[in-house]
DNA sequence: CGATTTTGACCGGCGC
DNA sequence: GCGCCGGTCAAAATCG
């Protein structure tokens, strides 16, 4: 719920290349071996860019198969889901939200309960189940599940005191690479990072959906202090962040967690 | 030393 | 009533 608001997961995956900074004036001026020199440079990297372009195409290729691919396991789960729904529901079909499953203890609320679900794609070696969406949550109990081998772990928000939220957050069944995340109630305080940037704990401010990733701009720092230089610095920072995204091991499954997350919530999950 | 995590015990609901 | 199961509590352990 909040959360698709926090996010925007519209990325757009043209291979465009960055317009190219217009040629200095005095290139033409020049002669001699020198110009031949420029003339090199420019099919080097007219090369490369046609190579960039090719290799962003099939980098949009591996990535419309994953999301396919998702799409079908998807259906397929959402299937399966429906049919032990089915089954177990037998005849009180009078439960309002579907999202509520396994959650029988309701009956005695007047106000409906608020729960949301975070679908969230993690390292395979992650085993903590911690999530990062920028709030303060305190661990309170962990219990292995009769469906599930992996433990559901239960979270208080810590934030505030009076804070009634509360998730679990279990890996799935089918893939260990994902973590469930069930969040109950609504929080009565503002988002803190919101209201102040956190402290530096290990755990900064991010949404469930969002994994971190890196930016390495540390080499791009230009070193001449010209106006000509500066459109070669833009297009280096957009060279190199593109480069970094797209060699990201983890930036695939990010867009996966990213786009599966949005697959969800436009199915109201 | 305070905050957080771990983990076994406990509680209440539910089905048989 | 009994056992199973999910959820919570709370003391001990751990961490920063």
């Amino acid at each position: 719920m909040e959360f698709s608001s926090l996010l925007d997961t519209s990325l757009n995956l043209n291979a465009k290349p960055p317009p190219l900074p217009p040629p200095p004036p005095d290139y033409a001026k020049q002669e001699g071996e020198s110009q031949s020199f420029t003339a090199f440079g420019r099919n080097e990297e007219r090369g490369a860019l046609v190579e960039e372009i090719n290799r962003m195409s099939a980098e949009n290729k591996k990535l419309t198969e994953m999301l396919s691919m998702m799409c079908e396991n998807y259906s397929g789960l959402r299937s399966q889901l429906a049919e032990y729904r089915s089954k177990k529901r037998k005849s009180n079909d009078n439960v309002e939200s579907s999202s509520s499953d396994e959650d029988s203890s309701n009956k005695t609320l007047i106000k409906p309960n608020i729960i949301s679900h975070s679908h969230v794609r993690t390292q395979a070696s992650d085993t903590s189940l911690v999530m990062k969406d920028g709030y303060q949550w305190r661990k309170y109990g962990q219990k292995v599940t009769r469906d599930n081998p992996s433990p559901r772990a239960y979270f208080k928000c810590s934030f505030a005191p009076t804070c009634p939220v509360k998730k679990k957050v279990q890996r799935s069944v089918e893939d260990q690479s994902i973590v469930i995340a069930t969040y109950e109630g609504e929080h009565n305080h503002p988002h803190p990072s919101k209201v102040e940037a956190p402290p530096n704990r290990s755990s900064p401010s991010l949404s469930p959906l969002a994994p971190r990733i890196t930016l390495d701009l540390t080499n791009s720092t230009p070193s001449s202090d010209d106006l000509r230089g500066k459109a070669q610095v833009q297009h280096c920072l957009v060279e190199q962040m593109a480069s970094t995204l797209t060699k990201d091991p983890t930036f695939k499954a990010a867009l996966a967690a990213a786009i599966s997350g949005k697959f969800l919530q436009q199915n109201k999950w």
